[in-house]
DNA sequence: TCAGGTCATCGTGACCTAA
DNA sequence: TTAGGTCACGATGACCTGA
């Protein structure tokens, strides 16, 4: 229970979540409407509260423009969507860094908040983000093994899942699926997830301020053509991946399961293909020979491989 | 040590290996996709591109029968596969080929490229031997779906792993209807909705024409550590790719999935004091499949309309 | 009628474990 | 070490429900 072995939420709307989806933990609702709207999103209509509203778990409904933005703002992308599992790792980081954030209270930034449009700056904000990272993220200070994605990444310091690909999606309607959007996860949003904390909030869909503003900043989007050529690293193996980012060193690809402490392998550029996408987390199976978490000296030699499955003793639906 | 650890990449899709699978480096997702193919091929369908699809990291999924066709030119076959460690010899033979082929650039031997069956003639000559499939499978297999196996490939030819590809290249005559193919271009794009627009070459599922033209030839290669356990004769009993020369048949649905799970935790901690983080939703969903109870337990919570569960899928077939 | 939500199914791929 | 199983997740579509 180094986390909290808790049930996870949706992000978006705070309903139990059904699983990790584009992303974010969300529910089944919010998975499909994030799916939906992504192909359609035309179908969205302009917030008709300043782009306010708060999305909970009554009102998620209400206002399309408002929910799409959270999707967006909690990390939902279908850019860096693919098929298979996600890793593990891949799910600790954003769990991390959502945690990370919550420790550093808001204190939104202003960026963020800059623009209110219903639909113009929080579907166009999808550009990359390149700066506005929490500093955080760059200490070393980061007690897990993950450190930080990437620091050559821009758009890796936030949601990893975001940073990357685009053209996994055939292209279609907007610059959605071209963004790299680094949806600074700054959650501690108002009580959206838990709620509670007041009276009722929830019924009200307006808030009293600025909910999410875009979580993205309008930056000069220069991710995206990027991306694909940022560096050998990246293209490697993973975004995500917790060595990758360690100084002076760098993980072999072919040696996904070599101890952090062995890698000396420079990255041979030998052939390795630029991809736009790859969120994939190959490499460490790492739990077992090499785990960054338990250090060799440690005794659990094996065991503990990193679950990252909590079952929900959840109601069955009453 | 090294030679494993290289920096492979898997040579079907270029993502990083994860390490030799049946007779090639490949990544955990080919790996999976030719484990799984080989035993139920008669879910690949025809590929839509008349055969032509270049398989990369990022369209992998968009044609099955190419991804299969390249994971055998590739040189990957269940017949040689086998658990545990590969020499080095056979690595070695593997690294050295690929080196060589790189130094012969594209200069094809048109000798396979020059018709318009490739392998086909030299996998025709697995009808002859009966022995295919060693599984439960079902005989009903679709009419290759796979346009042609593929044009030699190097490793066939020489790897002691496929000690097959020379046994076929001494084939005859070709079983295959369509092998030499219409030109049924199919010009729609076989993955995209509105289109991907991009340039990047990766993007194309489909190639001018010639995509594995075999990059090599035939080279003598003495494997005699492995020389025991592979001998041509035991390869050539299961056949590279039964299906090219299976009758026409109709598809018969997949096979069921995995057994329904059970809602226990997973693994808990094995005597070990931290518990794993637990980032999985397993819950009411699986439960209603899963335990049917769930309905006589509870006084109908919500109302189940019908209960025409697995029902469904099966009158889709037909 | 239709959007939103749930569920079933399949393919995929990360993870796990037997061999 | 790998082959194979497990199972989380995307895509899809049928179905249900409430507005
Ligand atoms: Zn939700
Ligand atoms: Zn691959």
């Amino acid at each position: 229970m180094i986390l909290e072995k808790m049930n996870q939420q949706c992000k978006v709307c705070g309903e139990p979540a059904a699983g990790f989806h584009f992303g974010a933990f969300t529910c089944e609702g919010c998975k499909s409407f994030f799916g939906r709207t992504y192909n359609n999103l035309s179908s969205i209509s302009e917030c008709k509260n300043n782009g306010e509203c708060v999305i909970n778990k009554k009102n998620r409904t209400a206002c399309k423009a408002c929910r799409l933005r959270k999707c967006l703002y909690v990390g939902m992308s279908k850019s860096g969507s693919r098929y298979g599992r996600r890793s593990n790792w891949f799910k600790i980081h954003c769990l991390l860094q959502e945690q990370q954030q919550q420790q550093q209270p808001s204190t939104l930034p202003q960026i963020l908040q800059s623009q209110n449009h219903p639909l113009a700056s929080q579907l166009s904000y999808l550009h990359c983000s390149q700066q506005q990272q929490p500093s955080h993220q760059n200490n070393n200070k980061t007690p897990s093994p993950l450190k930080s994605p990437l620091p050559s990444s821009p758009c890796m310091l936030t949601n990893p899942f975001l940073s990357v690909g685009r053209h996994l999606l055939n292209g279609s309607h907007m610059c959605m699926d071209k963004t790299a959007a680094g949806p600074n996860r700054v959650s501690s949003n108002s009580s959206s997830d838990s709620g509670a904390s007041s009276a009722d909030p929830e019924d009200s869909i307006v808030s009293n301020k600025d909910i999410y503003g875009s979580p993205v900043v309008d930056q000069p989007f220069n991710c995206k053509p990027m991306a694909k050529k940022l560096d050998p690293v990246r293209s490697i193996s993973e975004p995500l991946n917790p060595y990758l980012v360690l100084p002076h060193v760098t993980i072999s690809p072919a040696s996904p399961r070599s101890p952090p402490t062995s890698l000396s392998v420079p990255i041979s550029s030998s052939g390795i293909q630029e991809e736009p996408i790859d969120l994939s987390v190959k490499s460490q199976k790492r739990s077992r020979t090499a785990s960054p978490i338990h250090n060799t000296t440690e005794n659990v030699p094996k065991l503990t491989p990193l679950d990252l499955t909590l079952v929900r003793s959840n109601s069955l639906s009453g």
